[in-house]
RNA sequence: GUGGGCGUAGCCCAGAGGUUUAAGGCGCCAGGUUGUGGCCCUGGAGACCGAGGGUUCGAAUCCCUCCGUCCACCCCA
């Protein structure tokens, strides 16, 4: 039997409610913002991946689906969404926009990982990104809508974690001081923070083994070695969150598993999951676009997990708040109306009400247990009695009334009558809380 | 990549070597109403007991391997 590929899975129809809650609370937020929405293609070149992302992270070492395609590219199935941006950025002449260029993005990402509650090798990422203004407000623009998604959602008790990881100005200084503090203590180190001193340094500091604690704090922390301008930026960004009252932790230990992040790192946390430790995060890539070959280039970004974001909405009892459409089902009485029922299913999904129906072999017993049970709100009755009256009989099955009415007034009255099972839809609905 | 738990119908699961032709609940289908749903009653379909191998007179039950899944670590969204 065939089966989903491990750490994949369907989104079946119970759960699209969510999904489509969750989506449409992203794009209503960037309309708010005034961020675009950008489709990029899945594939991407190998290389760009390698240049973005950092050829020595886990991601680019051990995660990603890379393969040869038929002509002989080495292609890989994006593991992240803000490389193919800036590609696209690039590719498509956007420096000469009206910078920042605001771009939103939604679809899936892929990581080789062994699969885990809220870990799969396919997810979907909801990201946006503000490339080409280097400036702290965009910093914050960013983290207060992304603030405003989880809050829209109703999500709680998310923490925002802040950091500096400082610029190429200030941050070799300090690597090189991380380096030599940690030269005289390798000894008690756990096995992967040894590999990590000369390949990744700055994940010393985020290495949770209890051997490696003692290191950590009394390592050098960067906050302390920013050069000047990194500093103010992150001083107006923290002035500006606490204006607008979003609540954050300076972590001076967060560093982010993607080498192109300057300044500004961020991420939010759920308060009391395990093996997710971050729901969504981003940060500032000052350096990315020129690496991928455009002009000096700025950018800022977020990202999120969908597949989170839902498990955290479930976890929390949050229902999605998506509208319903009322639905008509016909069913036949008997031989005659049987095949007068699809003519006239065609002419209330004309007239856009959304009708279905069983099939007229059935019982009519039958025909009205699969109306209730698919969530109906009329059954239109047609059969010999009707079809020789000119009349239909239309049944409310909330309440099991039942009504004649002429044929001519039936798309009419089914219209009004449906009005009041009309139920709201998550736009426009709610609000930000 | 490391360590551990678990795999019995679509779903939740009983079952601990021989009263098993594998039980129950949900769901599904039909009937009880010859033109009428939800509750109730009755009946039915649906399981090569994850796969392969082994031990045994006998295996869903014990052992091994593989696969899947879940949890923790790691990493991240």
């Amino acid at each position: 039997m065939f089966r989903a590929p491990r750490g994949t899975q369907d989104i079946l129809p119970e759960d699209q409610d969510y999904w489509s809650f969750v989506r449409s609370k992203a794009a209503e937020i960037c309309q708010l913002y005034q961020y675009s929405r950008i489709d990029t293609p899945i594939l991407e070149q190998t290389e760009l991946f390698l240049r973005s992302v950092g050829d020595t992270t886990d991601i680019a070492e051990k995660q990603m689906y890379t393969f040869q395609d038929r002509g002989g590219d080495q292609i890989t199935l994006r593991p992240e969404g803000t490389a193919p941006v800036c590609r696209a950025y690039i590719e498509h002449g956007m420096q000469d926009w009206p910078q920042p260029v605001r771009l939103y993005y939604i679809g899936p990402i892929f990581r080789y990982e062994r699969p885990q509650k809220g870990r799969l090798r396919q997810h979907h990422q909801f990201g946006v990104e503000a490339i080409g203004d280097p400036s702290a407000e965009f910093d914050l623009q960013v983290i207060t809508l992304a603030r405003r998604f989880y809050d829209s959602l109703g999500l709680k008790e998310l923490t925002l974690q802040l950091n500096s990881i400082g610029c190429r100005v200030c941050r070799p200084a300090y690597v090189r001081g991380v380096q030599e503090y940690y030269a005289s203590r390798v000894e008690g180190l756990c096995a992967d923070c040894k590999g990590r001193l000369s390949r990744s340094p700055l994940r010393l500091l985020d290495c949770k083994d209890p051997s490696c604690q003692a290191a950590i704090n009394e390592a050098p922390r960067i906050l302390g070695h920013l050069c000047h301008d990194c500093a103010k930026h992150l001083e107006f960004l923290q002035d500006g969150l606490g204006k607008q009252r979003v609540v954050f932790q300076m972590n001076p230990y967060l560093v982010r598993g993607l080498d192109y992040y300057t300044r500004t790192v961020f991420e939010f946390q759920p308060s009391d999951v395990g093996g997710q430790s971050a729901i969504g995060g981003g940060g500032r890539y000052d350096d990315l676009i020129e690496q991928l070959g455009g002009k000096p280039t700025p950018g800022v970004g977020f990202a999120t997990g969908l597949e989170r974001v839902i498990l955290n909405m479930k976890n929390q009892g949050i229902p999605a708040d998506v509208g319903v459409t009322p639905k008509v089902w016909i069913a036949s009485a008997d031989a005659e109306g049987r095949r007068m029922a699809p003519v006239e299913a065609k002419k209330y999904q004309d007239a856009k009400i959304s009708t279905a129906y069983a099939s007229g072999s059935l019982s009519l017993r039958s025909q009205l247990g699969r109306a209730d049970s698919s969530g109906a709100n009329i059954v239109v009755v047609i059969g010999a009695n009707e079809l020789a009256s000119g009349t239909r009989t239309i049944r409310f099955m909330d309440t099991g009334e039942q009504i004649q009415i002429a044929e001519a007034s039936t798309i009419d009255t089914l219209k009004e009558e449906l009005k009041r099972f009309q139920k709201g839809g998550g736009i426009g609905r709610g609000g930000a809380a």
